[in-house]
DNA sequence: CTCGAATTGTACACCCGTGTTCAATCGTGA
DNA sequence: TCACGATTGAACACGGGTGTACAATTCGAG
């Protein structure tokens, strides 16, 4: 991936998570790109499936960075960790956090991440008996995980909250309903949040 | 609202449903609706402001539908019953639960209704004690619950629960966190669910 | 410095949706 | 049955996006 093709696509992302739409021009992603618009067709195979494209490779970092960040032994806290992680970003990157916000309803892509990230942390804590958590409500647990997060991302998109509150916020009411104590929940999920390891594929690299 | 406005109303609500999208070409939306193009242009204001329209009748049908059916004392069990008229009707009327779903997350009235609607019952569950709650989790806990609900509602569209398995499952993991006791949890989110009433405004009907 | 590749900006034909018009037709109440 | 209002479907000009082409320019490796 050269360098026009990461300016492209970093364009796209900012233009998809502003206007919350899949379609993009081609003439506004040239000029958001600061690019010729001939040189968009150089660069990507269709604009057509463009967004698919950069749906894929945000959700595929995101995975990577974040379950290279799994050595805590406990799946309880590396559950919490998984969704504060996903708030902070949402803070930091902001561009990176409406996009994953507004699309994670409906792309596959980033539903697999939101759904699939915390889901060993579940299975690891239910084999280890670490919850307290009927096998029935294990498909509405992972849903409601993926639908928490992105509320909670929203409440500091919208700076409702800070990331700290509304992460550990989030992480503590997840941690509650499956079984966890409150006071351990909310050591848990107030805990430090180790920094996200950087990605090793340069080609996955999202600048903010 | 005559008749054609009435198809209208529903055929954009099916296209909205169908391919995710806020835009919708009059020649569809004129197909769609079983009517000829220049019928859309006699009977709506703009097609640019269709798709609030539509949102925002179909959040205060639903509203007024799901609070008119609050006879119950006990908040927690308001609470769960709140969500599960959600999932239910998302199977019921699958293309409403695809627009509740893809929209809630983009739409403020959309976001409102999955907001307010069980607002009143978690502060007054709060006043009354019966909550095991912090005063600073309650923002994270109302975006909790509308992301849970979308969730929820996602599954029982897509085939992988019921809407009983999937309504109650989130009902019962949403009371949990909430500090109530796994068995009561499990009860009230069981418990048979009243069917909504009608709307009382013949303007706000949705055809299913 | 030089050469080749990539980028630039403009031009072009094409398609699609829009919003409007209008005569013909329909249908419903009087 | 009649009359009037609404609906129909075709036509039209318009705007904007698309994909391609191409000469001029820039850039970077050697």
């Amino acid at each position: 991936m050269n360098q026009a093709q990461r300016r492209i696509h970093d364009a796209a992302i900012r233009l998809f998570a502003e206007q919350g739409n899949h379609r993009v021009s081609v003439s506004d992603l040239a000029q958001a790109a600061g690019v010729a618009r001939g040189t968009i067709y150089n660069n990507i195979e269709t604009p057509e499936y463009l967004f698919e494209q950069v749906a894929a490779q945000l959700a595929s970092e995101m995975h990577e960075r974040v379950t290279a960040c799994d050595q805590d032994s406990d799946p309880a806290h590396r559950l919490a960790n998984d969704i504060r992680f996903f708030v902070r970003r949402a803070h930091e990157e902001p561009q990176w956090g409406w996009f994953v916000y507004r699309f994670g309803i409906n792309n596959d892509s980033l539903r697999d991440l939101l759904n699939g990230t915390p889901m060993r942390a579940i299975v690891k804590g239910v084999d280890r008996h670490r919850y307290d958590l009927r096998e029935d409500l294990l498909p509405g647990a992972m849903a409601m995980i993926a639908g928490t997060t992105l509320t909670a991302m929203w409440m500091v998109l919208e700076g409702h909250q800070t990331w700290r509150e509304a992460g550990s916020g989030a992480a503590e009411l997840v941690l509650r309903s499956f079984g966890i104590a409150a006071e351990e929940a909310r050591r848990l999920a107030e805990s430090d949040l180790p920094p996200l390891p950087p990605t090793t594929s340069p080609d996955l690299h999202v600048v903010s």
